[in-house]
DNA sequence: CCAAAAGTGTTGATGATACACCCATGT
DNA sequence: ACATGGGTGTATCATCAACACTTTTGG
């Protein structure tokens, strides 16, 4: 074709709640450019897999980790965004329930757990990719069943209501919470089981229901 | 870097509204492949030019319109979408007045608008992405400013809610949602002229406002 | 005067917030 | 018994759909 080749590479935002706070997964760079800097982990598009599938397979190669759910971002493509060549990336966003980080078997070594409010000064242009995944992600709590995604398979109303403060970072009514998760139809379903407490009354478990739009929306008044 | 060389385009899903229908900008393949088959228009990414910078070029040399609003919409990267070589196109949306199609000095000779409805069969993958950014369309319309970018510079509340009504597919009542776009701040301000009209009350031109995102929503019940 | 389209008032339904209250468990 | 957190009832308030009504023009 005679046009200017580009290299592709996929990018990835992980994000998870833990500890109160939400935490994107950073790597060390180990090679120029950017030496020694921490970035988001990515790598390059494969010549016979599609955008989706690379990003599914560097998500399991440098993480190991369970994925709750794994979208499309955006795409940067600035011609001086990578000093080598031109690169440009398709970013996705993945959100992942809280879990120990594998360190055998994976490039996850050298990777680590972040909060979003201490990662700046990333490489390359990803302190804005990054900003785009987590205004995706806070947007789409409120129209979307997507907090589930940062749960375990079977969990409480109390852990999903933290999901949401702990993204918005804002204190939600727990019995309004409440009342609005299980009056949406579809959102969640009951296993029966209920959690052993430390002081508490037991908490009914549930898993993530087949609904994955929400109507009405939950709207983060003002922000 | 030894990394297969990537082709890199950008796809334009350019929507408008006209005579009651929203419409999409097709270009008729000259080349192979899918010669004579319909397609979005788009082109390659050059060496120094940004992805936004691309799409922008794109738009202005292959229609000459007048840009309401144009944004990133998606990327598409399946190895088999084009049969030449690897191809991954980013994808942009762009939502413009209703206007007459420039014929002269424009790559847009060929280039006509079809309604959406009857746009299929296209080129590629082009398909999946006209649904994608109909879809963009229609979920933004609900909680941002972006239908005004279908209006001419000044305009009536009547002319702007056909076009929440042309790309919903249904109808809206009039006073309530007079009232809802009178009284939400920053969208509209009045230019103080008023239209001549042809058997009914004139009605007060508007201009956009500042305000681009919308609270609270206009939300399409069910859907 | 009549038709047509702009713009306003009012009402009842629906959903959100705030908060009092009860329930079930561990110590 | 009591502390702790799960879960429910209810009043108050904002928002919305529906529709009757008034206003301002052209014929």
């Amino acid at each position: 074709m005679g046009h200017p080749a580009v290299a592709v590479t996929v990018d990835l935002v992980v994000l998870t709640v833990r500890e109160d706070a939400l935490c994107v997964l950073l790597v060390r760079r180990g090679v120029e450019p950017h030496r020694g800097r921490e970035a988001l982990p990515g790598g390059f598009l494969r010549p016979d897999e599609d955008l989706a599938a690379a990003a599914a397979r560097e998500l399991a190669e440098e993480t190991g980790l369970t994925v709750g759910h794994l979208e499309q971002l955006a795409s940067y493509g600035a011609p001086d965004r990578d000093p080598r060549q031109r690169v440009v990336t398709v970013a996705h966003l993945a959100l992942v329930p809280d879990q120990p980080l594998p360190t055998a078997g994976t490039d996850a070594a050298d990777a680590r757990w972040v909060p979003v409010a201490d990662a700046c000064g990333l490489a390359f242009d990803h302190d804005r990719v990054l900003a785009d995944g987590v205004e995706r992600a806070r947007a789409k709590l409120e129209y979307t069943a997507l907090a589930t995604a940062f749960c375990p398979p079977a969990f409480t109303v109390a852990q999903l209501r933290r999901v949401y403060e702990v993204v918005w970072g804002r204190a939600l009514d727990p019995r309004n919470f409440h009342r609005k998760v299980t009056g949406t139809p579809g959102l969640l379903e009951p296993t029966g089981e209920t959690t052993t407490r430390d002081g508490g009354r037991p908490a009914q478990l549930f898993r993530r229901g087949p609904a994955d739009t929400l109507h009405p929306p939950f709207l983060r008044t003002d922000a």
